[in-house]
DNA sequence: ATGACTGCAAAGACTTTGCATCTTT
DNA sequence: AAAGATGCAAAGTCTTTGCAGTCAT
């Protein structure tokens, strides 16, 4: 059953050490350099593995790409559905009684905040884009 | 420029109608019967371009699907990232009050507050899957 | 040895794009 | 007639799967 794999180690090293929520193909960029043979199927593979085994957590498909992160902790991100920047915000004690309260009336176990709009950036052209 | 299309207000409409946030197929499928020749690209053409004229939104990826919202008001989602099942929750003043201070924060337009996590029927087999 | 893990390539699912044709103005 | 909208099929992305070879136990 639950076996020793290197890549497997590395991708859940490399997705705890960073504070970006990387997609898989960002991870493989990442270790590329240290296992030259590393093949994004298997990244694909032990994302999906490690995500059931509850060492990480996705953050669901962002700008047609699907995110993770290393956190496993309930917390918040801010999310521009405009160009996919992503932002974590500090789990304030409103925020976690709203996750409470919104479990109760739902029955949902939530997990995670994400709070979607639009980035500084992209607000001032997105809303007129053209 | 713009110009009138009985496709584009019939996928307005089906997107306003419905409660589900669905997706280009879905509302594709329901147009069918009374549109026999539309298809699924001028959908996702119309789609995209109702989401930039500012008349729908877009929910994101969900489960690998990209989710529309008929409703441009402000509001609060519950999303199950096992199954994809949406659910809705009105909007109070505790979920208006984080918005606010979360755009604050970051400097993002907050325009949805999507709480991610498990739903009654996943919650318990998703856990341990496996 | 045995079964899990991996690399590679092929297959899938959803979305976008090119182009000739049809519509709205 | 002119420019936008559409249908169809082809092309793109990202992700998953099949299979034979490899590695950890």
């Amino acid at each position: 059953m639950e076996r020793y794999s290197k890549n497997r180690q590395a991708i859940l090293e490399c997705l705890r050490s960073t504070k970006i929520h990387p997609t898989a193909g960002w991870i493989l960029d990442q270790l590329r350099p240290a296992y030259p043979s590393l093949n994004l199927a298997t990244v694909y593979r032990n994302l999906i593995r490690l995500k059931d085994d509850g060492l990480i957590r996705s953050m669901g498909d962002i700008a047609g790409e699907e995110h993770f992160d290393g956190d496993i902790q309930p917390h918040a991100h801010v999310i521009c559905t405009c160009c996919g920047k992503i932002a974590d915000i500090p789990l304030t004690e409103s925020i976690i009684n709203l996750m409470e309260s919104a479990g109760r009336q739902t029955g949902f176990e939530i997990l995670a905040s994400q709070l979607t709009g639009l980035c500084p950036s992209c607000s001032g052209s997105e809303n007129r884009k053209e």
